[in-house]
DNA sequence: AAGGATGTGGGCAACGTTTTCCAAATGTTT
DNA sequence: AAACATTTGGAAAACGTTGCCCACATCCTT
């Protein structure tokens, strides 16, 4: 089927102003409910926009002022528990009038580069960084040229607010677990880091961390056994390959994520043992996979619509006012226990 | 004196311009390699640009012609054949100098009105609608206004590209599958629908004229058994609850989705029956879900990367050459055999 | 009744690009 | 050497908004 293009000018403030009788001044005024109109020419002027059915182009507001967008920078669609903290965020921005885009498959410094420099340039009014790789200096200059909310990264800055997870917390909060159903040789799979500042900032060192204080706490430091590969469902079978391995082989697994959890499944069952009979597992984020029937994983439970929330609400402040002090939102995370874990 | 401004101001074409001692003309050629400039200018540019850190405003293009962005609207991030589908268009268009941006949660008519007229607003240059519900109209009204390519609903439009998997020939894989493993009562759980458009258009209401037809092809048109409830997890498991109650059991049902298919094992365990032991199932989509080692559903398998791929290819074609006629590609589907599905 | 406050509406200059034009310089053909 | 074609670079007008002004009309004080 073909058609020819019928090339329908767009309807703009001039084309309002005109039908209404008005100056595009007040028709700009209505618009935005500025001061400064009278009852008679709001009514006058919303007609006008209701019968031409005229919407304001963002692309000329965008030169102005704002563009009412805001970016949120995923590092993969993939992983369910990004979908939480992009609900949250969505959900709070239903009530405003910004409309939310969003980037995916940001695994590097390099793609987070491009994607922060690509919402930069189309005059973004706000930017929700989740789980960001890059250096903190660079995401500070990101925070420095836009208002910018950081979620799931530790470390406060002076440019940007952020929203986090108490991550030692919440892996103490398996550790407790798996202490008081008896466990002792409680092995942990990290994703590997080295760079000092990631260390300190990045989520999964915050719960090795978190680990090795508990394991500490509970007077079982010569039990500590960590393998570290990466927070992916390859990393997780690799990991717990290594782990079930060893010559004493640990009674319990603490995977830094549920993913991970997903591939020490799959590698504990090619070893011919049974979850939770031989083996106890636990994950981290409560994704829709840990609660889906037949997995039933006892995971940490994050809230990321509760993250996303807050990380909203303190962009939108941010856009309102920029000079506030920045502030670091901390949520404590809770376990929920499924049957994945039992006494030993 | 006053204190210079915290915020440091853009760098604009005119900085540029200046810098290197031409006009702001002249930059903007060198920027978009367009005819009439000498290589002399084309370096002292270059030069100028690199020195300044010049990035274009995507909002003052806007204006004028491209923004270099395109829109995926996306129904919901947190189905992973979905996300297929956006790799094969974010790997397609990583070659171009476009930047993709989607929306998620666009699950019904409203949201996607909003989400297509965010998109317009924002002058993108072309959109990609993933699996969208609006009416025909609507579709090819907003084509009109900018390129558009529909993935995932049959039927063709004068206005807009669409790419789709062939729906009927995939319902079919499943059918002569589990005819050839010796099943004859083949039930199916499809999701409801009314709309005669929607009845035409929709992959879902093909698949289950696929399975129609297939079984009629058999020579099992008596057996034809269809539980009407939805494509979710919930509908699923109501639909095989329906299913199992029947007077004669089916000895196979083939879920409409992977989704499903998930909760129609819920239901069957519950009715404390086994898989592929007294029934054999297999769902559509071949998403990661049935792929996970535990689960090893038997699925149709639709590529979305290589769907995602043409959708990209077709728009950034149509971004270039608005009036060529509008093109439909079909995708043939391949099945994937794994352990749900069994001789009977 | 004069002066000042307040309310109401519009003119106009940005904002940062692209895109015609157009002029000058240079090269090529008679 | 004149006429014409091609190359090179720039001036200026859009594109659709917003926000700072200013002008005028009312209304309220003294």
């Amino acid at each position: 089927m073909h058609e020819p293009p019928v090339t329908a000018r767009r309807v703009t403030i001039v084309d309002v102003a005109r039908h209404a009788g008005v100056s595009t001044t007040a028709v700009s005024k209505v618009l935005r409910n500025a001061y400064g109109t009278s009852p008679q020419m709001r009514s006058r002027v919303s007609a006008a926009v209701d019968e031409l059915g005229y919407r304001p182009s963002a692309a000329a507001r965008a030169l102005r002022g704002r563009t009412w967008t805001v970016g949120v920078m995923l590092p993969d669609v993939r992983n369910p528990f990004f979908a939480d903290i992009l609900d949250g965020v969505a959900e709070h921005l239903d009530d405003t009038e910004y409309q939310l885009f969003m980037t995916s498959g940001c695994d590097d410094v390099t793609n987070e580069a491009r994607v922060t420099e690509a919402m930069i340039d189309r005059s973004m009014d706000g930017l929700v960084l989740i789980a960001p790789v890059s250096a903190k200096e660079r995401l500070t200059e990101v925070a420095r040229s836009v208002p910018t909310v950081v979620v799931g990264r530790h470390g406060s800055s002076p440019t940007y607010d952020s929203v986090t997870d108490d991550d030692i917390t919440g892996a103490a909060l398996v550790v407790d677990h798996l202490v008081s159903l008896g466990h002792r040789r409680i092995a942990h799979i990290e994703h590997h880091e080295t760079d000092p500042v990631r260390l300190a900032e990045m989520p999964n060192a915050q719960r090795a961390r978190g680990y090795r204080d508990a394991m500490i706490a509970h007077n079982l430091a010569g039990e500590i056994d960590i393998a570290s590969t990466s927070y992916t469902q390859q990393g997780g079978y690799l990991g717990a390959r290594q782990l079930l391995a060893r010559r004493i082989r640990p009674t319990a697994i603490f995977a830094g994520a549920d993913v991970v959890a997903l591939g020490a499944l799959e590698a504990i069952a090619e070893a011919g043992l049974t979850v939770p009979g031989d083996i106890s597992l636990a994950g981290y984020d409560n994704s829709a996979l840990a609660a889906f029937g037949p997995i039933s994983l006892t995971s940490v439970d994050q809230d990321g619509r509760q993250m996303g929330a807050n990380a909203a609400r303190l962009l939108v402040e941010r856009i309102n006012q920029r000079d506030r002090r920045t502030a670091q939102v901390k949520l404590t995370p809770t376990l929920v226990v499924r049957r994945t874990t039992a006494a030993i």
